[in-house]
DNA sequence: ATGACGTCTTTCAGACGA
Protein backbone atom coordinates (compact mmCIF):
# COMPACT_ATOMS: atom_id res chain seq x y z
CA UNK A 1 0.00 0.00 0.00
CA UNK A 2 1.27 3.38 -1.26
CA UNK A 3 0.69 6.68 1.51
CA UNK A 4 1.48 10.03 0.17
CA UNK A 5 1.40 14.02 1.45
CA UNK A 6 0.91 16.46 -0.86
CA UNK A 7 0.78 20.78 0.14
CA UNK A 8 -0.59 21.48 -3.17
CA UNK A 9 -1.03 24.79 -2.26
CA UNK A 10 -4.31 25.54 -3.50
CA UNK A 11 -6.71 22.71 -4.79
CA UNK A 12 -8.19 24.51 -6.94
CA UNK A 13 -5.31 25.81 -8.66
CA UNK A 14 -3.53 23.03 -8.59
CA UNK A 15 -6.11 20.94 -9.71
CA UNK A 16 -4.31 20.05 -12.72
CA UNK A 17 -0.85 19.32 -11.31
CA UNK A 18 -2.74 17.10 -8.40
CA UNK A 19 -4.98 15.02 -11.39
CA UNK A 20 -1.04 14.72 -13.20
CA UNK A 21 0.58 13.24 -10.26
CA UNK A 22 -2.45 10.99 -9.10
CA UNK A 23 -2.82 9.32 -12.48
CA UNK A 24 1.09 8.91 -12.36
CA UNK A 25 2.04 8.25 -9.19
CA UNK A 26 -1.22 6.07 -8.05
CA UNK A 27 -1.31 6.28 -4.32
CA UNK A 28 -3.61 4.27 -2.27
CA UNK A 29 -4.13 7.49 -0.06
CA UNK A 30 -3.16 10.45 -0.53
CA UNK A 31 -3.21 13.65 2.49
CA UNK A 32 -3.62 16.86 0.98
CA UNK A 33 -2.76 20.42 2.90
CA UNK A 34 -3.06 23.87 2.43
CA UNK A 35 -6.89 23.42 0.36
CA UNK A 36 -6.82 27.08 0.17
CA UNK A 37 -10.63 26.56 -0.33
CA UNK A 38 -14.26 26.62 1.27
CA UNK A 39 -15.96 23.30 1.77
CA UNK A 40 -17.98 23.98 -1.09
CA UNK A 41 -15.29 24.72 -3.14
CA UNK A 42 -13.51 21.29 -3.09
CA UNK A 43 -13.28 19.50 -6.04
CA UNK A 44 -14.48 16.74 -5.37
CA UNK A 45 -16.21 15.79 -8.72
CA UNK A 46 -12.87 15.72 -10.67
CA UNK A 47 -11.57 13.72 -7.84
CA UNK A 48 -13.72 11.21 -7.56
CA UNK A 49 -13.70 11.47 -11.69
CA UNK A 50 -9.90 10.05 -11.21
CA UNK A 51 -11.07 7.04 -9.11
CA UNK A 52 -10.95 8.39 -5.16
CA UNK A 53 -12.94 9.09 -2.75
CA UNK A 54 -12.62 11.56 0.07
CA UNK A 55 -12.91 13.72 3.05
CA UNK A 56 -12.27 17.21 3.84
CA UNK A 57 -12.06 19.93 5.82
CA UNK A 58 -11.52 23.39 3.95
CA UNK A 59 -11.36 26.78 5.47
CA UNK A 60 -11.42 30.48 3.07
CA UNK A 61 -8.12 31.15 1.40
CA UNK A 62 -6.03 29.24 3.98
CA UNK A 63 -5.26 26.13 5.11
CA UNK A 64 -7.34 23.12 4.63
CA UNK A 65 -6.65 19.36 4.91
CA UNK A 66 -8.10 16.34 2.73
CA UNK A 67 -8.07 12.46 3.08
CA UNK A 68 -7.73 10.56 -0.38
CA UNK A 69 -8.61 7.15 -1.06
CA UNK A 70 -8.57 5.23 -3.84
CA UNK A 71 -11.44 3.36 -5.06
CA UNK A 72 -13.02 3.67 -1.47
CA UNK A 73 -14.79 6.28 0.66
CA UNK A 74 -12.69 7.47 3.79
CA UNK A 75 -13.99 6.37 6.98
CA UNK A 76 -13.80 9.98 9.04
CA UNK A 77 -12.84 9.40 12.57
CA UNK A 78 -11.91 13.45 13.60
CA UNK A 79 -11.59 16.86 12.15
CA UNK A 80 -10.03 19.11 13.92
CA UNK A 81 -7.31 18.59 16.42
CA UNK A 82 -8.28 18.52 19.98
CA UNK A 83 -7.34 20.88 23.04
CA UNK A 84 -8.45 24.59 21.77
CA UNK A 85 -12.19 24.66 21.29
CA UNK A 86 -11.44 28.64 19.97
CA UNK A 87 -9.10 27.44 17.52
CA UNK A 88 -10.93 27.57 14.06
CA UNK A 89 -7.99 26.69 11.47
CA UNK A 90 -8.38 23.51 9.71
CA UNK A 91 -5.15 22.07 9.88
CA UNK A 92 -6.22 18.22 11.38
CA UNK A 93 -8.11 15.91 10.02
CA UNK A 94 -8.32 11.54 10.35
CA UNK A 95 -9.67 8.49 9.08
CA UNK A 96 -9.99 4.74 8.78
CA UNK A 97 -8.18 4.19 5.92
CA UNK A 98 -7.77 -0.01 4.47
CA UNK A 99 -7.09 -0.84 8.27
CA UNK A 100 -4.43 1.98 9.42
CA UNK A 101 -5.66 4.82 11.43
CA UNK A 102 -3.93 8.03 9.37
CA UNK A 103 -3.89 11.52 10.84
CA UNK A 104 -3.54 14.48 7.84
CA UNK A 105 -1.87 17.43 9.64
CA UNK A 106 -0.80 21.16 8.54
CA UNK A 107 0.92 22.14 11.09
CA UNK A 108 1.21 26.40 11.41
CA UNK A 109 4.18 27.82 10.17
CA UNK A 110 4.65 30.04 13.47
CA UNK A 111 6.68 32.92 11.35
CA UNK A 112 7.59 36.33 12.09
CA UNK A 113 9.51 34.07 15.66
CA UNK A 114 8.93 35.43 18.02
CA UNK A 115 5.68 36.70 17.82
CA UNK A 116 1.91 35.55 18.29
CA UNK A 117 2.44 33.27 15.38
CA UNK A 118 4.66 31.41 16.42
CA UNK A 119 3.24 30.99 20.36
CA UNK A 120 0.25 29.63 18.36
CA UNK A 121 2.76 27.31 16.71
CA UNK A 122 3.98 25.81 20.03
CA UNK A 123 0.92 25.50 21.44
CA UNK A 124 -0.61 23.56 18.09
CA UNK A 125 2.43 21.04 18.69
CA UNK A 126 1.80 20.80 22.26
CA UNK A 127 -1.90 19.73 21.69
CA UNK A 128 -0.50 17.75 19.13
CA UNK A 129 1.65 15.97 21.01
CA UNK A 130 -0.70 15.32 23.67
CA UNK A 131 -3.39 13.70 21.29
CA UNK A 132 -0.75 11.41 19.41
CA UNK A 133 0.02 9.71 22.65
CA UNK A 134 -3.50 8.99 22.92
CA UNK A 135 -3.59 7.69 19.67
CA UNK A 136 -0.40 5.19 20.39
CA UNK A 137 -2.38 3.80 23.28
CA UNK A 138 -5.08 2.52 21.17
CA UNK A 139 -2.81 -0.24 20.08
CA UNK A 140 -4.06 0.08 15.87
CA UNK A 141 -1.70 0.76 13.43
CA UNK A 142 -1.13 4.84 13.07
CA UNK A 143 0.24 7.24 10.41
CA UNK A 144 0.74 11.55 10.60
CA UNK A 145 1.37 12.65 7.98
CA UNK A 146 1.22 16.14 6.60
CA UNK A 147 3.36 19.56 6.11
CA UNK A 148 4.93 19.90 9.79
CA UNK A 149 6.68 23.37 8.84
CA UNK A 150 9.80 21.48 11.11
CA UNK A 151 13.24 20.90 9.61
CA UNK A 152 14.17 18.21 12.21
CA UNK A 153 18.10 18.12 11.61
CA UNK A 154 20.42 20.04 9.99
CA UNK A 155 20.53 17.40 7.13
CA UNK A 156 17.02 18.30 6.31
CA UNK A 157 18.12 22.15 5.45
CA UNK A 158 20.09 23.32 2.16
CA UNK A 159 21.47 25.69 4.63
CA UNK A 160 21.84 25.26 8.36
CA UNK A 161 22.49 28.76 9.34
CA UNK A 162 20.59 30.78 7.22
CA UNK A 163 17.36 29.30 9.05
CA UNK A 164 18.59 29.20 12.04
CA UNK A 165 16.39 32.01 13.72
CA UNK A 166 13.16 31.10 11.19
CA UNK A 167 10.34 29.16 12.46
CA UNK A 168 10.64 26.26 10.87
CA UNK A 169 14.20 25.78 12.20
CA UNK A 170 14.44 27.36 15.31
CA UNK A 171 15.67 25.32 18.79
CA UNK A 172 12.26 25.12 20.18
CA UNK A 173 10.40 23.85 17.33
CA UNK A 174 12.79 20.92 16.68
CA UNK A 175 13.40 19.46 20.22
CA UNK A 176 9.26 19.99 19.68
CA UNK A 177 9.48 17.64 17.17
CA UNK A 178 12.22 15.15 18.60
CA UNK A 179 10.00 15.34 21.74
CA UNK A 180 6.82 14.06 19.66
CA UNK A 181 8.31 11.49 17.89
CA UNK A 182 10.77 10.07 20.87
CA UNK A 183 7.05 9.24 21.98
CA UNK A 184 7.22 6.13 20.10
CA UNK A 185 6.82 6.97 16.51
CA UNK A 186 9.12 6.75 13.55
CA UNK A 187 9.97 9.16 11.02
CA UNK A 188 9.54 7.19 7.74
CA UNK A 189 11.49 9.11 4.96
CA UNK A 190 15.25 9.24 8.15
CA UNK A 191 14.37 5.47 8.73
CA UNK A 192 14.85 4.49 5.24
CA UNK A 193 17.58 6.95 4.54
CA UNK A 194 19.55 7.68 7.07
CA UNK A 195 22.30 10.23 5.18
CA UNK A 196 20.46 11.34 2.60
CA UNK A 197 19.54 15.20 1.80
CA UNK A 198 16.20 14.28 0.86
CA UNK A 199 13.87 17.83 0.53
CA UNK A 200 10.04 18.16 0.09
CA UNK A 201 10.28 22.02 -0.03
CA UNK A 202 11.86 24.28 -2.33
CA UNK A 203 11.07 28.01 -2.17
CA UNK A 204 9.25 29.86 -4.98
CA UNK A 205 12.23 32.72 -4.49
CA UNK A 206 16.13 33.15 -5.64
CA UNK A 207 15.60 30.03 -7.85
CA UNK A 208 15.00 27.69 -4.85
CA UNK A 209 14.40 24.64 -7.08
CA UNK A 210 17.28 25.05 -9.69
CA UNK A 211 19.79 25.17 -7.34
CA UNK A 212 17.85 22.96 -5.28
CA UNK A 213 18.09 24.86 -1.71
CA UNK A 214 15.16 22.67 -0.62
CA UNK A 215 13.99 21.77 2.85
CA UNK A 216 12.76 18.37 4.04
CA UNK A 217 9.39 19.66 5.98
CA UNK A 218 6.85 17.18 5.01
CA UNK A 219 6.85 13.73 7.37
CA UNK A 220 5.75 10.42 8.28
CA UNK A 221 5.48 9.38 11.54
CA UNK A 222 4.62 5.68 11.74
CA UNK A 223 3.42 3.80 14.72
CA UNK A 224 5.87 0.73 16.02
CA UNK A 225 3.42 -2.17 14.40
CA UNK A 226 3.16 -0.13 11.53
CA UNK A 227 7.52 0.77 11.34
CA UNK A 228 7.50 -3.25 10.82
CA UNK A 229 5.54 -2.82 7.98
CA UNK A 230 7.58 0.17 6.22
CA UNK A 231 8.88 -1.38 2.67
CA UNK A 232 10.01 2.38 0.62
CA UNK A 233 9.58 6.15 1.76
CA UNK A 234 10.84 8.47 -1.13
CA UNK A 235 9.35 12.04 -2.96
CA UNK A 236 8.54 12.55 -5.83
CA UNK A 237 10.85 15.68 -7.01
CA UNK A 238 9.80 15.82 -10.07
CA UNK A 239 6.83 16.73 -9.72
CA UNK A 240 8.58 20.43 -8.09
CA UNK A 241 9.70 20.88 -11.93
CA UNK A 242 6.08 20.81 -13.54
CA UNK A 243 4.00 23.73 -15.03
CA UNK A 244 2.65 25.64 -12.57
CA UNK A 245 3.71 23.53 -9.43
CA UNK A 246 3.31 23.75 -5.62
CA UNK A 247 6.31 24.40 -3.64
CA UNK A 248 6.05 21.13 -1.88
CA UNK A 249 6.42 17.84 -4.28
CA UNK A 250 4.92 14.72 -3.12
CA UNK A 251 6.79 12.63 -0.33
CA UNK A 252 5.24 8.69 -0.36
CA UNK A 253 5.69 5.56 1.78
CA UNK A 254 5.10 1.95 0.69
CA UNK A 255 3.88 -0.23 3.38
CA UNK A 256 4.56 -4.12 3.13
CA UNK A 257 0.99 -6.40 3.36
CA UNK A 258 0.87 -8.04 6.32
CA UNK A 259 -0.78 -11.64 7.21
CA UNK A 260 -3.94 -11.86 7.84
CA UNK A 261 -5.45 -8.99 9.46
CA UNK A 262 -5.27 -6.43 6.20
CA UNK A 263 -5.08 -9.07 3.62
CA UNK A 264 -8.14 -8.58 1.58
CA UNK A 265 -8.97 -11.64 0.16
C1' DA B 1 16.71 43.78 7.43
C1' DT B 2 14.34 43.28 3.14
C1' DG B 3 12.62 40.96 -0.75
C1' DA B 4 12.75 37.80 -4.24
C1' DC B 5 7.57 34.47 -6.14
C1' DG B 6 3.05 32.68 -5.92
C1' DT B 7 -1.91 32.03 -4.22
C1' DC B 8 -5.93 33.77 -2.47
C1' DT B 9 -9.41 37.54 -2.17
C1' DT B 10 -16.93 40.18 -3.26
C1' DT B 11 -8.88 41.71 -6.13
C1' DC B 12 -5.75 45.57 -9.12
C1' DA B 13 -3.23 45.67 -2.86
C1' DG B 14 -2.62 43.20 1.10
C1' DA B 15 -2.28 39.00 3.80
C1' DC B 16 0.07 34.86 4.05
C1' DG B 17 3.30 31.38 3.09
C1' DA B 18 8.36 29.10 4.42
Amino acid sequence: MKIATFNVNGVNGRLPVLLRWLAEAAPDVVCLQELKAPDERFPIGAIEKAGYGAIWHGQKSWNGVAILCREADPIETRRGLPGDPDDAQSRYIEAAVNGILVGCLYLPNGNPAPGPKFDYKLAWFRRLTAYAAGLLDLKVPVLLAGDFNVMPTDLDVYNPARWQDDALFRPEVRSAFHALVGRGWTDALRALHPDERIYTFWDYFRNAWGRDAGLRIDHFLLSPALALQLAAADVDRAVRGWDKASDHAPAWIELAETGPKTGRR
